[in-house]
DNA sequence: ACCTCAAATCTATAAATATCGATATGACTA
DNA sequence: TAGTCATATCGATATTTATAGATTTGAGGT
Protein backbone atom coordinates (compact mmCIF):
# COMPACT_ATOMS: atom_id res chain seq x y z
CA UNK A 1 0.00 0.00 0.00
CA UNK A 2 3.14 2.08 0.61
CA UNK A 3 3.61 5.41 2.77
CA UNK A 4 1.15 7.27 1.30
CA UNK A 5 -2.21 6.24 2.58
CA UNK A 6 -0.20 5.88 5.98
CA UNK A 7 0.66 9.28 6.13
CA UNK A 8 -2.37 10.68 6.07
CA UNK A 9 -4.26 8.03 8.00
CA UNK A 10 -2.21 9.27 10.87
CA UNK A 11 -3.06 12.51 10.61
CA UNK A 12 -6.70 11.98 10.21
CA UNK A 13 -6.15 9.44 13.17
CA UNK A 14 -4.89 12.10 15.33
CA UNK A 15 -7.81 14.52 14.46
CA UNK A 16 -10.02 11.24 14.86
CA UNK A 17 -10.99 12.54 18.35
CA UNK A 18 -13.22 15.00 19.52
CA UNK A 19 -10.65 17.01 21.72
CA UNK A 20 -8.18 16.59 19.25
CA UNK A 21 -10.21 17.93 17.06
CA UNK A 22 -11.05 21.03 18.66
CA UNK A 23 -7.58 21.55 19.82
CA UNK A 24 -6.63 21.97 16.05
CA UNK A 25 -9.75 24.16 15.70
CA UNK A 26 -8.68 26.41 18.51
CA UNK A 27 -4.71 26.67 16.92
CA UNK A 28 -6.45 27.76 13.56
CA UNK A 29 -6.01 31.75 14.58
CA UNK A 30 -2.78 31.58 16.48
CA UNK A 31 -0.30 29.62 18.17
CA UNK A 32 -1.07 28.89 22.38
CA UNK A 33 0.42 27.88 25.41
CA UNK A 34 -0.19 24.41 26.86
CA UNK A 35 -2.16 25.77 30.16
CA UNK A 36 -4.46 27.82 27.87
CA UNK A 37 -5.72 24.89 25.68
CA UNK A 38 -5.45 22.66 29.50
CA UNK A 39 -8.32 25.32 31.23
CA UNK A 40 -11.06 24.73 28.18
CA UNK A 41 -10.91 20.73 29.04
CA UNK A 42 -11.54 18.41 31.69
CA UNK A 43 -8.80 16.67 31.22
CA UNK A 44 -5.57 15.55 33.17
CA UNK A 45 -2.46 17.53 32.09
CA UNK A 46 -0.86 13.99 31.40
CA UNK A 47 -3.27 13.50 29.12
CA UNK A 48 -3.17 16.55 27.17
CA UNK A 49 0.46 16.14 26.71
CA UNK A 50 -0.38 13.37 25.08
CA UNK A 51 -2.96 14.71 22.90
CA UNK A 52 -0.03 17.08 21.76
CA UNK A 53 2.21 14.47 21.44
CA UNK A 54 0.24 12.38 18.61
CA UNK A 55 -0.78 16.24 17.04
CA UNK A 56 2.55 16.74 16.76
CA UNK A 57 3.85 13.42 15.87
CA UNK A 58 2.05 13.97 12.74
CA UNK A 59 2.95 17.09 11.92
CA UNK A 60 -0.29 18.93 12.35
CA UNK A 61 1.09 20.80 14.94
CA UNK A 62 4.22 22.50 15.90
CA UNK A 63 5.41 22.73 19.39
CA UNK A 64 7.71 25.83 20.56
CA UNK A 65 8.99 25.68 24.26
CA UNK A 66 9.97 28.77 25.49
CA UNK A 67 11.03 28.99 29.25
CA UNK A 68 8.72 26.53 31.05
CA UNK A 69 6.06 27.33 28.69
CA UNK A 70 5.47 25.72 25.40
CA UNK A 71 3.60 26.91 22.92
CA UNK A 72 1.76 25.28 20.53
CA UNK A 73 0.75 26.26 16.65
CA UNK A 74 -0.76 24.76 13.61
CA UNK A 75 1.86 23.66 10.91
CA UNK A 76 0.03 25.17 7.86
CA UNK A 77 2.05 23.11 5.29
CA UNK A 78 0.32 19.81 6.37
CA UNK A 79 -2.92 21.30 7.14
CA UNK A 80 -2.64 22.50 3.17
CA UNK A 81 -1.72 18.81 2.41
CA UNK A 82 -4.54 17.12 3.88
CA UNK A 83 -7.14 20.03 2.56
CA UNK A 84 -5.80 18.78 -0.70
CA UNK A 85 -6.33 15.18 0.09
CA UNK A 86 -10.02 16.30 -0.09
CA UNK A 87 -9.68 18.12 -3.52
CA UNK A 88 -7.85 15.30 -5.06
CA UNK A 89 -10.97 12.72 -4.23
CA UNK A 90 -13.12 15.14 -5.89
CA UNK A 91 -11.60 14.91 -8.54
CA UNK A 92 -11.49 12.43 -11.37
CA UNK A 93 -8.01 10.17 -11.93
CA UNK A 94 -6.09 9.15 -14.33
CA UNK A 95 -5.49 5.06 -14.17
CA UNK A 96 -8.66 4.56 -11.47
CA UNK A 97 -8.70 1.55 -9.97
CA UNK A 98 -12.13 2.08 -11.05
CA UNK A 99 -11.93 1.71 -14.51
CA UNK A 100 -10.55 -1.62 -13.86
CA UNK A 101 -12.96 -4.84 -14.32
CA UNK A 102 -13.03 -6.84 -11.18
CA UNK A 103 -12.91 -10.76 -11.70
CA UNK A 104 -15.26 -11.38 -9.37
CA UNK A 105 -18.28 -9.81 -10.70
CA UNK A 106 -17.39 -9.56 -14.54
CA UNK A 107 -20.50 -7.45 -16.10
CA UNK A 108 -21.56 -5.95 -13.20
CA UNK A 109 -21.61 -2.65 -14.80
CA UNK A 110 -24.20 -3.85 -17.60
CA UNK A 111 -26.39 -5.31 -15.17
CA UNK A 112 -27.97 -1.49 -15.15
CA UNK B 1 -18.12 19.94 23.81
CA UNK B 2 -21.37 19.73 21.92
CA UNK B 3 -21.20 17.40 18.40
CA UNK B 4 -19.70 19.61 15.97
CA UNK B 5 -16.00 17.98 16.63
CA UNK B 6 -17.83 14.67 17.36
CA UNK B 7 -19.20 14.82 14.19
CA UNK B 8 -16.04 15.49 12.51
CA UNK B 9 -13.58 12.95 14.65
CA UNK B 10 -16.19 10.41 13.20
CA UNK B 11 -15.47 11.28 9.75
CA UNK B 12 -11.32 11.52 10.58
CA UNK B 13 -11.77 8.34 12.61
CA UNK B 14 -13.01 6.83 9.84
CA UNK B 15 -10.02 8.32 7.30
CA UNK B 16 -7.60 7.02 10.16
CA UNK B 17 -7.12 3.97 8.95
CA UNK B 18 -4.76 3.32 6.02
CA UNK B 19 -6.61 1.42 3.84
CA UNK B 20 -10.29 2.88 4.45
CA UNK B 21 -8.21 6.07 3.55
CA UNK B 22 -7.43 4.00 -0.06
CA UNK B 23 -10.85 2.71 0.05
CA UNK B 24 -12.11 6.84 -0.23
CA UNK B 25 -9.64 7.50 -2.56
CA UNK B 26 -10.59 4.38 -4.68
CA UNK B 27 -14.17 5.99 -4.72
CA UNK B 28 -13.00 9.18 -6.00
CA UNK B 29 -13.96 8.82 -9.42
CA UNK B 30 -17.23 6.15 -9.40
CA UNK B 31 -18.84 4.03 -7.33
CA UNK B 32 -17.28 0.13 -7.11
CA UNK B 33 -18.57 -2.86 -6.16
CA UNK B 34 -17.76 -4.45 -2.94
CA UNK B 35 -16.20 -7.20 -4.66
CA UNK B 36 -13.71 -4.99 -6.89
CA UNK B 37 -12.89 -3.33 -3.40
CA UNK B 38 -11.69 -6.50 -1.74
CA UNK B 39 -9.89 -7.45 -4.68
CA UNK B 40 -7.34 -4.78 -4.12
CA UNK B 41 -6.96 -5.84 -0.22
CA UNK B 42 -5.61 -8.75 1.50
CA UNK B 43 -8.45 -8.71 3.76
CA UNK B 44 -10.91 -11.20 4.31
CA UNK B 45 -14.35 -10.17 3.27
CA UNK B 46 -15.99 -9.26 6.68
CA UNK B 47 -12.65 -7.05 7.76
CA UNK B 48 -14.08 -5.15 4.71
CA UNK B 49 -17.48 -5.21 5.39
CA UNK B 50 -16.53 -3.66 8.64
CA UNK B 51 -14.58 -1.06 6.78
CA UNK B 52 -17.27 -0.16 4.51
CA UNK B 53 -19.70 0.24 7.71
CA UNK B 54 -17.52 2.54 9.29
CA UNK B 55 -17.60 4.83 6.62
CA UNK B 56 -20.74 4.63 5.74
CA UNK B 57 -22.29 5.44 9.06
CA UNK B 58 -19.96 8.38 9.54
CA UNK B 59 -21.68 9.65 5.99
CA UNK B 60 -18.63 9.87 3.83
CA UNK B 61 -19.89 6.72 1.62
CA UNK B 62 -23.12 5.52 0.67
CA UNK B 63 -23.97 2.46 -0.27
CA UNK B 64 -26.32 0.78 -3.20
CA UNK B 65 -27.61 -2.59 -3.33
CA UNK B 66 -28.37 -4.15 -6.36
CA UNK B 67 -29.14 -7.71 -6.58
CA UNK B 68 -26.64 -9.37 -5.23
CA UNK B 69 -24.01 -6.64 -5.11
CA UNK B 70 -23.54 -3.54 -3.40
CA UNK B 71 -21.77 -0.68 -4.80
CA UNK B 72 -20.35 2.25 -2.60
CA UNK B 73 -19.94 5.89 -3.95
CA UNK B 74 -18.78 8.91 -1.97
CA UNK B 75 -21.14 11.29 -0.34
CA UNK B 76 -19.67 14.37 -1.73
CA UNK B 77 -21.93 16.43 0.37
CA UNK B 78 -19.95 14.89 3.44
CA UNK B 79 -16.30 14.80 1.52
CA UNK B 80 -17.03 18.99 0.95
CA UNK B 81 -17.87 19.93 4.20
CA UNK B 82 -14.89 17.60 5.69
CA UNK B 83 -12.55 19.63 3.44
CA UNK B 84 -14.28 22.95 4.79
CA UNK B 85 -12.57 21.95 7.91
CA UNK B 86 -9.57 22.79 6.74
CA UNK B 87 -10.60 25.89 4.89
CA UNK B 88 -11.77 27.28 8.38
CA UNK B 89 -8.81 26.22 10.55
CA UNK B 90 -6.78 28.50 8.12
CA UNK B 91 -8.76 31.19 8.84
CA UNK B 92 -8.84 33.46 11.56
CA UNK B 93 -11.96 33.65 13.63
CA UNK B 94 -14.46 35.71 15.54
CA UNK B 95 -14.55 35.62 19.34
CA UNK B 96 -11.63 32.85 19.18
CA UNK B 97 -10.46 31.90 22.37
CA UNK B 98 -6.80 32.91 21.36
CA UNK B 99 -7.52 35.96 21.78
CA UNK B 100 -8.60 35.11 25.95
CA UNK B 101 -6.40 35.47 28.55
CA UNK B 102 -5.23 32.10 30.14
CA UNK B 103 -5.47 32.39 34.19
CA UNK B 104 -2.65 29.68 34.64
CA UNK B 105 0.01 32.03 32.98
CA UNK B 106 -0.81 35.72 32.62
CA UNK B 107 1.55 37.73 30.93
CA UNK B 108 2.32 34.77 28.43
CA UNK B 109 2.32 37.09 25.94
CA UNK B 110 4.53 39.37 27.08
CA UNK B 111 7.26 37.39 27.56
CA UNK B 112 8.53 37.61 23.75
C1' DA C 1 -37.88 -25.59 -3.92
C1' DC C 2 -33.02 -25.87 -3.92
C1' DC C 3 -28.48 -24.16 -4.77
C1' DT C 4 -25.09 -20.48 -5.25
C1' DC C 5 -23.01 -16.47 -4.11
C1' DA C 6 -22.35 -11.49 -2.20
C1' DA C 7 -22.58 -9.16 1.78
C1' DA C 8 -23.71 -8.44 6.65
C1' DT C 9 -23.57 -9.97 11.29
C1' DC C 10 -21.83 -12.64 15.23
C1' DT C 11 -18.05 -14.25 18.22
C1' DA C 12 -13.60 -14.21 19.73
C1' DT C 13 -9.01 -12.28 20.22
C1' DA C 14 -4.94 -9.48 19.67
C1' DA C 15 -3.47 -4.82 19.23
C1' DA C 16 -4.08 0.06 19.85
C1' DT C 17 -5.83 4.00 22.38
C1' DA C 18 -7.51 7.15 26.22
C1' DT C 19 -6.98 8.22 30.61
C1' DC C 20 -4.95 9.22 35.04
C1' DG C 21 -1.74 9.22 39.04
C1' DA C 22 2.98 9.26 40.02
C1' DT C 23 7.43 10.54 38.81
C1' DA C 24 11.07 12.86 36.09
C1' DT C 25 12.91 16.84 33.64
C1' DG C 26 14.19 21.32 33.04
C1' DA C 27 13.63 26.34 33.47
C1' DC C 28 13.01 30.18 36.22
C1' DT C 29 13.25 32.39 41.04
C1' DA C 30 14.08 33.61 45.80
C1' DT D 1 21.31 25.89 45.54
C1' DA D 2 16.78 24.80 47.00
C1' DG D 3 12.06 25.41 45.69
C1' DT D 4 8.35 26.07 42.38
C1' DC D 5 6.03 25.36 38.34
C1' DA D 6 5.01 23.71 33.37
C1' DT D 7 5.45 19.91 30.76
C1' DA D 8 6.91 15.22 29.49
C1' DT D 9 7.31 10.47 30.52
C1' DC D 10 6.19 6.14 32.91
C1' DG D 11 3.08 2.48 34.54
C1' DA D 12 -1.37 0.67 34.93
C1' DT D 13 -6.02 -0.08 33.37
C1' DA D 14 -10.38 0.27 30.86
C1' DT D 15 -12.14 0.98 26.40
C1' DT D 16 -11.97 0.74 21.50
C1' DT D 17 -10.50 -1.11 17.19
C1' DA D 18 -8.82 -4.47 13.56
C1' DT D 19 -9.12 -8.81 12.11
C1' DA D 20 -10.72 -13.39 10.74
C1' DG D 21 -13.65 -17.56 10.88
C1' DA D 22 -18.35 -19.07 11.23
C1' DT D 23 -22.99 -18.15 10.48
C1' DT D 24 -26.96 -15.66 8.64
C1' DT D 25 -29.49 -13.12 5.19
C1' DG D 26 -31.22 -12.20 0.84
C1' DA D 27 -31.19 -12.09 -4.19
C1' DG D 28 -30.68 -14.81 -8.54
C1' DG D 29 -30.39 -18.79 -11.11
C1' DT D 30 -31.49 -23.87 -12.28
Amino acid sequence: MGDYYLEYARIFKALGNPKRAMIVDMLSCGELCACMILEKFEMSQSTLSHHMKLLCECGLVKGREQGKWTYYSLNTDTVSKTKQFFCDITSAKENCICKEDADCCKGCDEND
